[in-house]
DNA sequence: GAGCACTTGTGGACGGCGTACACAAATACT
DNA sequence: AGTATTTGTGTACGCCGTCCACAAGTGCTC
């Protein structure tokens, strides 16, 4: 009778080791394929196989289990980006290869979005907040909104974009770079074959660069 | 024990009368502060009156239930985008207009985002359709996706924008008030004061006009 | 107008969830 | 060695959505 539920590993030792760690991981599969409500708490605990309640000594409730798997997400979030970055071609005015960082993270911001829907929808689909130490430290940090500030900043330092309309302008990007994701995964954009988005998303970022 | 719980009316017949419309509208309540997690099946027969059984002889499932409260959460957004329109000034030549109408669209959404946030995001907080026949049906149906066509097609009409760049225009706009909207309600925008966030949004409002 | 089928609401139950409380096992510190 | 602290277990509660069997009304047919 006990032996009918899936009981992995069953550890010889009482203690666990790593428990926190395991905890985490489940959550960041449980995300993976299934977003933000799919991080079940006692789904984790039995993954890590261990009583529901052993949670609690490593998380103060579901909540703050999430909140740690969202900061995983959006750390790799910050690494499609820099992919993205990476992959851009470095050529051009400084303007240009300005505009092409600019463009690099908003084309990582919705390959991520598009192939890691789950992830994606548990860091930006429920409520969220950006770390403003995080933000500032700009590229370095994995932190998405670092990213796209640094660029805007090239972008004005390269003169690019005129400084006055610098403030709030990652704001007006990351609008619609985050909405586009969202009509794509939940909104009316389901249906569109993957190429049709990507083309789609060019063109987002052609009118965010020529509106900012 | 039993009049402990709150029981409104205790019906004095065994039949409703018309428990379909009381659900919905106990749901839409529950949508108006609460959003869309908030529209709880037990929760709204209880407010009805009624055993939580009963709700299914009305609506297949709490999802069928929520898709309802959804489908009125909708027509109010179509009809603060029509008041917008109406306030807005309708002077200067056929293109200033039509650009007046498209602000008027993407000022009734955003509006309306931040007045009924429950409502809002009950209606585009989770994964939404979009009709195709209201859409078409243009400005008359109460369909928010129907207002945009609409004004997007008078900005063609008026020559201040290209018939080429017509084709998924819609969707550019959307997404980035829609972005905005959600970063305004769950980003990190939610602790901006509200004419900071009107201020932003007609600048995002620029920023499309300019890169349509 | 009696009988019957159909609709609509009730009662009870199940399994799943998050979480609280008391307890037990393992470790760390003296 | 003995004690305090950490970490996992067991049991239980109240909430949820949903299923099933049954009862109370309603309307149709002869």
């Amino acid at each position: 009778m006990d032996a009918i539920k899936r009981k992995p590993a069953q550890r010889s030792t009482y203690r666990h080791g790593d428990l926190r760690r395991a905890l985490l991981e489940a959550g960041i599969a449980l995300a993976r394929d299934g977003g933000p409500e799919a991080v079940v708490l006692r789904e984790a605990t039995r993954r890590a196989g261990v009583a529901p309640n052993a949670a609690y000594r490593h998380f103060a409730s579901r909540e703050d289990l999430l909140a740690a798997v969202r900061a995983q997400a959006l750390a790799e979030v910050g690494r499609a980006m820099q992919a993205q970055y990476a992959a851009a071609s470095a050529s051009g005015s400084d303007a240009d290869r300005a505009r092409a960082r600019v463009r690099a993270v908003g084309r990582g911001y919705l390959g991520f979005a598009l192939a890691e829907t789950g992830l994606f929808r548990t860091a930006f689909g429920g409520p969220f907040e950006v770390d403003p130490e995080a933000a500032r430290a700009g590229a370095e940090g994995h932190n998405p909104f670092g990213h796209l500030n640094a660029a805007l900043d090239a972008l004005v330092a390269a003169g690019a974009l005129a400084p006055e309309r610098r403030a709030g302008a990652e704001y007006l990007a990351w609008s619609s770079v985050h909405g586009l994701a969202l009509l794509a995964l939940d909104g009316p954009l389901k249906a569109l074959p993957r190429p049709a988005l990507v083309a789609l998303g060019e063109r987002l970022l052609d009118m965010v660069e020529r509106g900012l």
